[in-house]
DNA sequence: CTAGGGTTAG
């Protein structure tokens, strides 16, 4: 058999990407590189675009040359990716190889520095900015005030590069109104927008977006209306992304049936559409949440992790065990189960579906854990009476590296008071002021109140509050009121009503329960009273019900209701629980359970 | 090759 000899000793393997590459100057045919290097840097960028970081990196580095676009098209893509560190190092090796950056690379830079949060870094560009004469350049000048919108306590220094640009543009003062609006201060950006509109600065989709979103913030849907009759003046209720922020502002402003009128008359609506009334329901109205997400899967909207992690918190307010485990079947069928977001809602829906079990599941599930996931997970077990786990939770959580915050401590302060876990609890709420220097609010002194008062020990209590170094308010003595009912100590508990009554006089509930207090004493005088001023507040009475989900069905109930034929069933059952609880031992308290009328806030 | 907008969690 003859053996082939090839006619060159060697073939160099042709890379991938330069196969990429050559079709890519095959499609354009018009391309001549006057830059030997400019078709490599088109290819990273569009590995970058495609989120093939690794390749992008692999070319670099190949590159015998590398201009300052080169670089500047790492670090952008690096940052366009979410890799904000690794375009920081890129950034250090470009000044260490004496590549001198330019204002596509200082804008690059600075955004990645937003991404990090990192003021220090962003002074430094700024520093480096300066030297190499680039401030003045439009596009570093709104990065820099973008930084320091972002990293700094306050808005000065944003406003300070703010004065300076000159002229400024549409994206100035967009930078500017979003500076205040993503710190929470929508009056802040309101102002900031009605500055623009009187200077007459040019309006786009942008600005009319985020001024939306302010005025989402302020609550206040009269704002809100006038912006939503501006920008249809300026032809811009066609735009998505403005018509988005319009029903989520509608939403947040309590006007849901504005809210669901635009989202009808949207000729065409995104994901996002969805996914903003879907989560504006879930604050107001679980069911019709659930109700309009049935609607988008009929329509043929795939959900993505927004909108479940919406859906699943609406499962979890509405305790609806099956229909939770449904939504995580769809979410575990999308393969949507690694999002940190919905796994941490996931433990909450099954924690308040009664199924902690599921819920440790999903905790121990995750790779990765946040705040959060810890948090949910500790909250699961302190409403369950597991205090124990609770705490042990918690110093995992801090072993792990993770700091908690008023939130965690709230979780774990609850536990302990839940399961009488007085000495844990205490414990915590020292290292909260010792080891984190943090300074306990009124909720956090409401939980160590309720902690020391459901103990027993209210005149502790009573002390601590007496030593608070910020105004008790009424979540603090209604703490209090509540360890005086069970403890009966009727008159701490007068006086804490009474507080209660001076920080919220419009709380129904408190009239309640001091008529209450009244009434155990036999003070039936007061008692009349208090129900007479209960009355003066007027339409609050809203009775309370509960509900059960049977086979896929909701049946609610309320104090006094007739069920039709299962109302004997039911009354049955429950003359056998009482049955039951009598044998071990329960005996009701009368006391106060007679008085009781269901009461909102 | 570069900047600005919308949705989410305890």
């Amino acid at each position: 058999m003859n053996t082939i000899k090839l006619s060159t000793p060697y073939i160099r393997p042709i890379p991938s990407m330069v196969l990429n590459a050559l079709q890519w100057t095959q499609c354009n045919p018009s391309f001549s590189p006057k830059n030997p290097s400019f078709l490599a840097t088109n290819l990273i960028k569009s590995y970058f675009d495609k989120g093939l970081i690794k390749d992008a990196r692999k070319l670099f580095d190949e590159m015998p040359e590398r201009d300052v676009v080169a670089w500047t098209t790492m670090i952008a893509g690096y940052t366009s990716c979410n890799y904000d560190s690794l375009a920081w190092t890129v950034f250090n090796e470009m000044l260490k190889e004496g590549v001198k950056p330019n204002a596509f690379t200082v804008s690059s830079v600075l955004k990645c520095c937003k991404g990090m949060k990192c003021y220090s870094c962003g002074t430094l560009v700024h520093g480096l900015a300066i030297k190499h004469g680039l401030v003045g350049s439009i596009y570093v000048d709104n990065s820099l005030m973008d930084v320091y919108a972002t990293c700094c306590n306050t808005m000065n220094e944003a406003c300070m590069v703010f004065r300076d640009v000159y002229p400024k543009n549409g994206v100035s003062w967009t930078t500017l109104i979003a500076g205040y609006t993503h710190r929470g201060d929508g009056y802040g950006g309101l102002r900031a927008f009605q500055q623009m509109l009187s200077e007459g600065a040019e309006q786009s989709a942008f600005s009319f977006s985020i001024a939306v979103k302010a005025c989402a913030l302020t609550r206040a849907s009269s704002h809100g209306v006038q912006l939503h009759a501006t920008l249809v003046k300026y032809g811009l209720n066609s735009s998505l992304p403005v018509m988005n922020s319009i029903i989520d502002m509608y939403c947040w402003c309590q006007c849901l049936s504005e809210a669901s009128q635009c989202f009808i008359e949207m000729s065409q609506k995104d994901l996002i559409t969805w996914n903003t009334l879907i989560a504006g329901y879930k604050r107001s109205n679980s069911t019709k949440c659930l109700s309009v997400f049935t609607l988008m899967e009929s329509q043929g909207f795939a959900p993505n992790c927004f909108t479940f992690t919406s859906v699943v918190a609406a499962c979890a307010d509405l305790s609806l065990l099956n229909c939770g485990q449904q939504i995580h079947a769809n979410i575990l069928r999308r393969g949507l189960d690694r999002n940190m977001a919905l796994a941490n809602s996931l433990i909450d829906m099954y924690a308040k579906c009664g199924s902690i079990s599921d819920s440790r599941k999903i905790f121990d599930f995750q790779s990765l854990k946040d705040l959060v996931s810890w948090t949910s997970m500790m909250i699961a077990y302190g409403v369950h009476g597991y205090g124990e786990e609770a705490v042990k939770l918690f110093n995992e959580m801090i072993r792990s590296g993770i700091r908690p915050d008023r939130v965690a401590f709230m979780a774990v302060l609850s536990a302990c008071s839940h399961a009488g876990l007085v000495i844990e609890g205490l414990r915590c709420f020292n290292s909260m002021v010792t080891e984190y220097n943090m300074v306990p609010d009124q909720d956090i002194y409401g939980c160590v109140v309720d902690l020391l008062g459901r103990a027993g020990k209210v005149e502790a209590a009573y002390e601590l509050i007496k030593n608070m170094p910020v105004d008790p308010d009424d979540s603090v003595w209604g703490a209090l009121l509540g360890s005086c009912k069970a403890h009966k100590l009727p008159n701490l508990g007068k006086l804490a009503a009474q507080f209660m009554l001076e920080a919220r006089p419009d709380m129904a509930r408190t009239f309640l329960m001091l008529s209450n207090l009244y009434a155990s004493e036999g003070e039936w005088k007061d008692f009349a009273k208090m129900r007479k001023l209960m009355k003066g507040l007027g339409g609050r009475k809203e009775p309370g019900c509960s509900w059960i989900e049977l086979n896929s069905d909701v049946y609610s109930f309320a104090v006094g209701d007739k069920l039709g034929h299962q109302t004997e069933m039911v009354y049955e059952v429950l003359s056998m629980m009482i049955l039951h609880m009598e044998a071990v031992g329960y005996v009701p308290d009368l006391n106060y359970s007679l008085h009781d009328l269901e009461v909102g806030t």
